[in-house]
This record gives structure tokens, sequence and C-alpha cells, in this order.
DNA sequence: GATGAATGAGGGTTCATTCAT
DNA sequence: TATGAATGAACCCTCATTCAT
């Protein structure tokens, strides 16, 4: 179970002390996730990161001393995000059609996007440390299986984490569609979102038996 | 369309005519796989490429003139590795069950598990040129399509490509299991299987109403 | 000839007025030493000075406007340190038999041993500025020299130097007695508080001739 | 014991296999010790010995891969070289007088010079491994106390080696005169070599009782 | 005066690619 | 043709020092 205390660490070298550092950090943050994005956690370079956010290379280093730490603390801002929003769908679940769960589902995607693509370009391939991709991960499937709990009773826990993985795959190709052409776009995403209400039914059937 | 054409444009700087050289560009992509799969594309080195393959850096240099040529060169194969056994599916769909179908598809992704690896980390993790990666899914997508129109009667065109879509996202999930413990990986296998017959079974009922 | 005006020349930016001044001059030099001991100096880092002192990075540039000034000013009392020392000898070697010498030469290097690592790290290996370090050797070979000439009755000026350096250097080996092993540590001390012995017996002998 | 297995360790990347290469690798050896004597481990900068040796900073790492490899490799060479010289020396004791003993090791000294400042850099100031500078003092200790066991009959091993500790510290004196004035200069020289004999004689004197 | 954010030259190191042998 | 030495731009990161608050 992800506890708010892990996700609290704050991977940055000096929390800064004034506002004017505040400012800063976002810019930094701001531009890093642009660049990941952009090009990757490797091809990304620290110096453009600094040059896109008007930062010298070396204060970039004061607040992130490493690339995987700035990496790190992205994807633990992005974590934050996601485990809030799903936490939110959560409470909401009980008053909802399994239906409306499954468009849920891919409106959260849909919202999410802009950063979940950079979340992919940093989770997938390789960026910030080991562990900070697998408690990641932990926070999206953990989140994703509390409202399946919820929203399909009787689920077992276990199935629900196991769905929950299907699940979070499946719902990636969200992301997928921004580079698609706009008609195609709307089309799958349309299918996702059909796809997605058809495995919620058909889990609610198969649990129901 | 894909026609072999596009796919057996040859990337390579200079076909290799001798037996020696033959054996040499196999030992070269093998080895790009190998390093590749393990390290992704960015942080894989020509060097050690060349190294694993016992091959001079200047030979290999002199078969794949670039980094980029010889990703191209390895999505090329595994494209059609992959076009050929969509192709030998799509020929037995005829006489397959719709669950039979959504079997295959699974089972055609555990068989191109291995080399499946390094072809994500090609395909999305920028590997390889932009038209090299595009021209891969398109062949993936057509291939999927075909098999789609001919299990599920009725369907339009454009309705199979946006299944295939889905589908194949979906279908990723199976490579994924690789990083599970194998208990959970058991479990996952199976609930991806049984969604994707949900899915084609649903998709055969909706098309014929 | 070393007064004491060329001794007490303040390499310091401000001389600190206040007792809080002065208290902050006190933790920094004392940080100062420790870190350049443990790393040398190049590989001290005024930062971590900073940090050790309790300092913010900024006043102790108030104090020490350089790395170099720091430097200096370690070297500098430490040269104070060792001239009392040495001038303290100097008033008893009249009543002392050349073994005796001999033998408070070696405890002098003991005595100041701690401190003695560290201006090996500076003087040795270019910390501080040149004039500095040339500074601080005619000290302790002006010292050294002196208590010679009284303890070494006849000894030319000259030849009290030349004595001087060659001691100094021999006596550098209690220094180096640290890293060794204790036993070997204790022989080791044992031998050169033989050797200085044996050499001030002959040069003894010598001059008489 | 040192064997020569221990001393011939190769700490370079890849042995040059053509001439050109062997050339360079002299080149770039002959410019290391030049800069390190100069400035000082870690005040030297891989980018000036490049530019020194006029080597491409690339070729510099494909035949030392770090800074510290190259200083091994030239701490290395330096005690083969001192070995030797040293190993001769014993050869020639037997038909010695102590006097001469005495003085030959000065002369060592002094024909080692110098190399043997850049070896104080490297040695006593934080150059190479733990490892390689530890080995080399070993080598060096080795060596002389070979020759006392030779030179002074009836010395124990343990002695022998207690003494050389001191010798060599003593005789680094030698090294250093090299700052100093010409006539100051040949004054500590010879008192250096009327020191050691006095050594060398009190040491035959003290085991004979 | 104290603080700590800002700066940027420079350091060690890597690696795709070229080219002489 | 095969080899491996050569190249150098670019990378991540450090740290002495300055300066606005």
């Amino acid at each position: 179970m992800i506890t708010p205390t892990h996700i609290a660490d704050a991977p940055r070298a000096s929390e800064p002390k004034r506002e004017k550092g505040r400012l800063r950090v976002a810019a930094i943050m701001e531009a890093g996730i642009q660049v990941f994005t952009e090009k990757g956690y490797d091809a990304a370079t620290m110096t453009e990161i600094a040059a896109r956010s008007g930062t010298a290379i070396g204060s970039l280093y004061r607040f992130f001393p490493s690339k995987e730490s700035l990496a790190d603390a992205l994807l633990l801002r992005y974590a934050l995000h996601a485990r809030n929003g799903l936490a939110e769908m959560a409470q909401q679940v009980a008053d909802l059609t399994l239906e409306s769960v499954a468009d849920a589902f891919v409106d959260f995607m849909l919202v999410l996007q802009s950063q979940r693509s950079f979340a992919i370009a940093l989770v997938d391939a390789r960026g910030g440390s080991l562990d900070e991709r697998a408690r990641f991960r932990e926070v999206m499937r953990g989140g994703v299986a509390d409202i399946l709990r919820k929203a399909v009773p009787g689920i077992s826990p276990a199935k629900a984490k196991v769905m929950a993985v299907v699940l979070l795959q499946t719902l990636k190709g969200v992301i997928s569609t921004a580079n698609e052409e706009p008609a195609m776009q709307a089309m799958i995403l349309a299918e996702i979102r059909e796809l997605v209400r058809t495995y919620l039914a058909s889990a609610s059937g198969r649990k129901s038996k």
C-alpha cells in the first residue's frame, strides 16, 4: 500500500528557501517535462532543460543534483497528481454506473494526457531511478485497483490488481492517440471507451457467476 | 497498403556478396538485438555491438553506415517476421472460432516476445528513423486489421483498422509481463486472453446489429 | 630573518571586530583544517568548509575572500605555533644534553602531529600562495637552525641552516607514521629518534675537529 | 614480497597494437609526467596532458580510460625503474664499503630525480589508486631493505624494513634540493650524503654489539 | 551584515563516425 | 577489404566566486 509518506519524499538537493527559488524550480520542472517528453530520458540534456527554463546550468544543479533526481521529482509529482485524481474518482464510484466508471477512466487519462506522455517517456524508457519507477507503477495500479473494488462488488483484491494492470495497459492507448490524425484519433478514443466498458461489464458479469 | 517492395528496401550500405559477409551481418544483427534490448537505443553503443559480434568497429560501419541504419534494419527484419506471422494467421482464420482467434493473437505475441521487447525498445523509445518506425506500425496494424476483417465478417475496413490499433495496444501488455513475478505473470496473461476474447466477441456482436 | 611583523600580516579580508565574528573565524579555521587534512587542498571545497563550520558560504567569503587566503591564514597560524614551540625549545637547549635535544625534536613533531598533517597537505601539495609556503618553510628552518646553533656550540650559521633542512626532512617521517600499523609505527618512531640522536652527535663531533 | 607479476599488470585500456599507438602512448606518458609534476594530481587536467602530447582527448582515453589509470601506469613504470635500479645496486653491495653504499643510495636518488619529483606528486598527494600507491611504497621499501640486509651483515629483516622506511624519508630530501638555490643545493646534498653514511655506520655498529 | 541563489568556465569522460594503414 | 587508431563535439556535473535581497 502506498502511503503519503512514500510519496512526499523530496528528491531535491535543497528545498528553495526564497520565493525566487520556488519560481525557478517550477520553471525547471516545466522545462524538464517538455524536454523529456520531446526527446526521451537519454536524449534529453540538462543543458537544454536549463536553457529552456532560463536557468544557468549551475542553478539547475543546485535544486536537482542529477538528471535522475530531476526525473524522479517529475515522476513523483505526476504520481501525486494521478493518485489524487484516482482517489477522487474512487469516492464517486458508488454513485456511478459501470459504464460511467469506464468513461471516467478514459476521461481521467485524457485529463492527464499532456503530462502522461512524459510519464511514459520516463517510466517505460529507463528514466529516473528504478525505485521511483516501480513506486510510480504501484501508485497507479493501487489507485485503479481501489476503484475497481468499489465499482465491481465482490471482486477479489487479487483480481482487482490484475485487472488494473491490464486496464492501465489499455488506457495507455489514450495517450498514443496524440500522434494520430484527428479523425483517427476520435475513432480510437471511442473504441477504447467501448472496450473499457465491455471489460468492466464482463468483469462484473464474471464475478457474479 | 504495405507492399513487399516497401519492406524489401534495404537500409544497408552494401549487400554482402559473399557467404562470409552474410555471416558477419547476421552476427551484427544478433548482437544489435541483444544490446538494444538490454540497454535501449540511446545507451547502446556501436562499440559494444561490434565487440559482441566479434566485428571490428570499422567493419560494422561498412555494413551499417550509422547507428540508425542498424536500428532500421532490425526493425525491418522484425516487421517482416511479424508480417509473415500475421499473414499465416490470416489464412487460418476462416477455420477458427472467434475465441481461437483471440488466443492466436496472444500466442502470437508470446512467440515474438523475445524479439518483441527489443522492438518496443526501438519503436517506443525513438530508435531508428521516424519513417521506419511509422512503417513498422503500419505493417503491424495492417496485418492485424486483415485478420480482423476475416474473423469478424461484415466489419468495415475502417473499423478493423481502429480495432487493430486498440488491440495491439492491449497485446503489448503481453510483453510487459516479462518483468512481473511468475505468479502475477500467469494471471495477467490469462486476463489479457480473456479481455481479447471479450473484445472480439463484442465486436462480432456489435457489427451484426 | 623572520620577524614577528612578517608573520602577523593578516591575510584576512577584515579583522572581525566583535566577539561573534571572532568565534565565526575560529569555527571556519577549525573546519578548514579538518577538510584540508581529509581531502587535500584541491579536493577540499569552500562549500564543505562553510557547512562544516555552520557558516553560510557568503559569510565565509566575507572573512576569507578566497580559498587561497584561507589556506594562507591556516598556514600562518600554524607557522606561529611552530615558531613559538621552537623558540621555547631554544631557551631550554642550554640545559639539555644533545640526546635530549634530539628527543625534543621528535617530541615536538609528535605534539604538532595532528596539525602537521594538514600543514603537509598545504605545503607539499601546493595549497596556499607560493609566498606563504616559502615563508612557512623559512620559519621552520630558521627556528630549527636557531636551536642547532645553541645545541652544537661552534657550528656555523650556514651549517646550522643546512642541517635544519636535512633534519626537518627526516622529522617529516614522524608524521607519516600515522598511516602505519601501530607496531610498525612504534618501531619507526624509535628508529627516527635514534637517527636524530646519531645525527646530532656526529655533527657535534665533526664541528669540533 | 613483490613479484614481477604484481608489477607487470597493465593498467591500460587496450594495449596499442600498431607502432603508431606505441609512440602515442609514450608521448602521453611523457606529457603526463610533466603535467603531474608541475601541477600535482588534482590540478593536472587530462585536457592539458592531451594537448601537451599532441593527442586528441579521445585518443588519450583510448589508452588510459581514466585519469587514475594514467597515474597508475606512470607510477608502475617508475616502480619498475626503481626496482631494477635497486636490484642492480643489491648485486654490487657485497663489494662495497658501507660508505660507498651510502653514496650509492644518494646517487640512485639523484639519477631518478627528474622522475622522482613526479612520483612524490603522485604518491604523497593522492594520485592514482590507493592500491597502486601502496604497492609502490612496498616496492621501494622492499628494495632498500634488501640492500640493507646485504650491506649490514647480521641485521634482522624487521630492522632492515624499519631502516628502509626512515632512510627513504631522508633520501626524499635529495629531490627537494631541486627547488633550492644551486649553492644551497650542493650543501644540502653533501649533508644528506654525510647523514646517510653516519646512519649506515651507526646501524652497522649497533647490530654488532 | 548575513544569507543563499546565481553564474559559468572548466573538468573528466563517452561515443558516433572517419580514415590511414 | 579489414582493422583499429583518431577525432572532437557534447555530456553530466562541480565549485570558486559574486551579488541581490
